[in-house]
Parts: C-alpha cells; sequence; structure tokens
DNA sequence: ATATCTGTTATATAATATATATAACAGATA
DNA sequence: TATCTGTTATATATATTATATAACAGATAT
C-alpha cells in the first residue's frame, strides 16, 4: 500500500487517507483480515499526526471498512463488507448528478461521460483476485 | 429555477447553490442569456446572506459558466460555455475514482454503477432543447 | 436631480472544520 | 517491567464558512 497525501489539496488529510485506503480494498492490494499500521506508526511514515489518522480510521471503522480487534489490531473488515446503504446510494447520487451536469454543459457527451466512468471502475479493482502486489 | 438549499447538510451553501445553478444550466432550466436574479433578490429568496450568493456567482464567473453586463447584471453565458479543462478532468477523475473503488467494495457491479452514471447523466439534460420550464 | 437598484469591495465577527501538540489511560505483548 | 496498541482528553492554531454592516461607482427609472 502506497500512500500519497497531497498537502495543497483541498481535500481534507483525513477524507484523502480514507479514499484511498478504500481503493487500496478495492484493488486486492488490502485483503479482508490485512493488518493496518498503527495510527502512531503510520503518522510518523506520512508526516502527519497521530489524531488525524485515528480519525480515518475511526471512520472507516463506523462505515464498516475495519474492524478492531483488541489483539490484532486495526485490521481490514474480514468478513462481509459493507453493502449499498441508503447513506451510500444517497451520496453516490448527489455527487453524480453535480458531475454528470457540468460535464454535460461542458460539452461532454453521455457516451464519454459512461466511458470515464466505466474505466474508473475497472482502473479501480483491476487487481482484485490477484495477489494484491 | 427553483432552488432549494439544505442547511444540515455537510455541503457549503455556496457550493450547493453553485451546483443547483450548473444543474440548471445543464437541464435547459437556465439558458444562454438568461438573467439571473440580483445577489441581494436571491439572497433574501432563500434566505442566507448576500455575500454567500455573491461567493457562487463569482465563482461560476470565474469558471465561465456566468457574465456580469454592466447593463443586464448577471446572466447565463450567452457564448460558448467553457469546455472540458485539464481542471475539471482532474476533478472528474479524482471524484469518480473514490466513488467507484467505494462502490466496487460494497459490492456494487460494474454495470450497476455505470446504469447508475447514466441515468444521473440523462436525468439532468432531460430538458434541453424544451422551453426550460 | 433624486432615489433606487446593480455588482463589488472592505471590515468585522462568530461558528465550525481541520490539523497539530502533549498527555494520560487500560489492555495486550514481549 | 517496558513497550506497543487504540482511545480519550485538553489545548492551540489556522482556514473555511456564513453572517452583518457599510460604502462605492455605474446604471435605471421616476
Amino acid at each position: 500500500m502506497f500512500i500519497e497525501l497531497d498537502l495543497q489539496s483541498e481535500t481534507p488529510l483525513y477524507e484523502q487517507l480514507m479514499n484511498q485506503l478504500i481503493e487500496g480494498i478495492a484493488s486486492g492490494a488490502l485483503k479482508p483480515g490485512d493488518p493496518l499500521p498503527s495510527v502512531r506508526n503510520l503518522a510518523e511514515n506520512l508526516g502527519i499526526n497521530l489524531h488525524t489518522v485515528n480519525k480515518s480510521y475511526t471512520l472507516l471503522k463506523q462505515d464498516g471498512f475495519l474492524q478492531v480487534h483488541r489483539k490484532k489490531g486495526v485490521v481490514v473488515q474480514p468478513d462481509a463488507m459493507p453493502g449499498v446503504t441508503a447513506e451510500f446510494e444517497a451520496k453516490l447520487v448527489r455527487q453524480l448528478r453535480s458531475l454528470a451536469a457540468e460535464a454535460a454543459v461542458r460539452g461532454m457527451t453521455e457516451e464519454a461521460f459512461v466511458t470515464q466512468c466505466r474505466k474508473l471502475y475497472g482502473d479501480t479493482i483491476m487487481k482484485r483476485g490477484g495477489d494484491g502486489q
């Protein structure tokens, strides 16, 4: 798992980290049951604060993507991943609607937009079933 | 143009307003050259501050979606709408990648995801060419 | 001309979000 | 015992968001 944070980005660090961890799970780089670095360790490696990493872990735990074993520490959800909840569906619709509208106004055709969507889905899960790098 | 702001949402008011104006242009409810309410008027109608509306207008103007005529006030871009810039392309990829990854992890198939993308594109521009309500 | 409306700018304030810093706690581990 | 774990508490600094009040110059209508 290579994690790269953009300190210049307007996207909060804890959110960038959450996204990259989910992308790691999607790609197979992070498999169910895999241990994650401790909050202190990862924070030091990324050059950020312990609490920023802890916030990402805590939110991902609340969403069901991570679990905390008193023994093993933080691990990728070993059982069933969370499904398509109403909350996620709402977020998906809200964000896709904004992106689709702007794409349309900018002259992007439906096919170009849909093709881009399909490509990005395919890219993120390309490694699934492989050895996870 | 019906604009509804969610005061509970974590999405900033000025961003909600920007999104809905772009969606209005995409749907055809707002046509090139159409006048927009004054910042004071719209602010009062929405029950928010003048500067919040002004921020939305200013950002949309910077992006090329709106123009300010010293005479006509603020109007929808009457000439060519902005195209698919490198900046928009980057935003599109960044946001779609995060959404696609989470959708995949939650068990949403590529077809279900792509279908949702196509549907939302179609919905927003459905009214194009019509009388724009 | 007077009054009113326009976008725009300046200044100030309050609330919230983000990120860091330091410290401590209980449970697990070597 | 010493060290590591996630977790919680407290404090601070900065940036973002939203509001409030005021003023300016250009345009419009009475």
